[in-house]
DNA sequence: CAGATTTGACCATC
DNA sequence: GATGGTCAAATCTG
């Protein structure tokens, strides 16, 4: 029902449902991710001339860095690919609570509400990991609901332009399975309500990843409802009505190597120590023995 | 007291 | 029937 389409600078998803874009896009990213690994030890092999010299080994770490952080993420990825196809968590059925005043009340208000209509087909939505929730925008949460299957609750905001400027940008957030300090947050349509602020909001955007970069783990230990934290959006997942593009542009805050950014974030390989070890590296060797290994070719 | 958040209910979709 | 998105009254906070 699906066809995945890799041709180096996007990928294009086909889904009929929400769950189904979501572990298509799982499996998008892992093939992304593992050509992106493959990319950086092919440049590493035509490199070895240039980057075996003394002067050059900042860039040699770098190159060690970016394949290291695609294993990384890689590795995050089939843990949450095993996590979901064998870990369902069981139903936790509470019981419907007894039927109070309030209720009653309720039924009768009913005719006031709009349809909610749950999306079938998004539009458009971008999924972003970070660690902080703050992006530039103003939010006001309308709703959190625990979510099948995973043991953190999603929380629900919109724009808070909503009404004043008929901006219609929801957004849902949730702690991510694998690291407590990692929000995958999904927006769900683009803002109107920014025109002439675009480019600042992007540049907001930027420069939060920046700052985050530099607080890792400053501020991640808050509790779950006071969602805080830090480093970089890693990942940029687009759809447009069935359509889901994977984008690894730069502009879009949501390149290969941001998703490296931030995976490696959560045992961050020190770049300026060079402090490279084996179990660190996703090349599966450290910076030296690669060095020796291109020098030997 | 106004605005923001929490929480349980409603309802569309699967 | 289960699940997830949204609503809106209740509650909280500054």
């Amino acid at each position: 029902m699906e066809s995945v389409k890799s041709n180096g600078t996007e990928q294009v998803v086909k889904s009929s449902s929400l769950s189904s874009w979501q572990s298509n896009l799982q499996e998008a990213a892992m093939e992304e991710l593992n050509r992106g690994q493959k990319q950086a030890e092919r440049l590493l092999l035509l490199l070895k001339g240039v980057l075996s010299s003394p002067e050059s080994r900042p860039a040699a770490e770098l190159l060690v860095d970016v394949g290291a952080a695609f294993a990384k993420a890689l590795t995050f990825m089939e843990l949450k690919k095993d996590e979901s196809e064998s870990d369902k968590a069981p139903i936790n059925s509470e019981g419907m609570s007894s039927c109070s005043h309030e209720q009653i009340k309720r039924k009768f208000q009913t005719s006031r509400r709009r349809s909610c209509r749950r999306r079938a087909h998004p539009y458009s939505c971008t999924t972003i990991f970070s660690t902080k929730i703050e992006d530039g925008h103003g939010w006001r949460k309308y709703g959190q609901k625990g979510i099948y299957g995973s043991k953190h609750p999603r929380s629900y905001y919109r724009c808070v332009h909503k009404h004043d400027r008929g901006c219609p940008v929801t957004r849902q957030v949730q702690r991510t399975e694998e690291d407590d300090s990692i929000f995958a947050i999904t927006y769900v349509g683009q803002h109107t309500c920014m025109e002439d602020d675009h480019t600042t909001a992007a540049t907001d955007l930027q420069a939060l990843t920046l700052e985050s970069k530099m607080n890792k783990n400053d501020d991640a230990s808050d509790d779950d409802d006071k969602e805080l934290a830090a480093p970089p959006s890693a990942m940029k997942r687009d759809c447009e009505e069935e359509m889901i593009s994977i984008e690894s542009t730069t502009a879009g805050s949501c390149s290969s190597s941001e998703i490296s950014s931030t995976f490696s974030g959560l045992a961050p390989l020190s770049a300026e120590d060079g402090n490279y070890s084996s179990a660190n590296l996703g090349f599966g060797m450290g910076f030296d023995e690669l060095i020796a290994l291109m020098s030997a070719h």
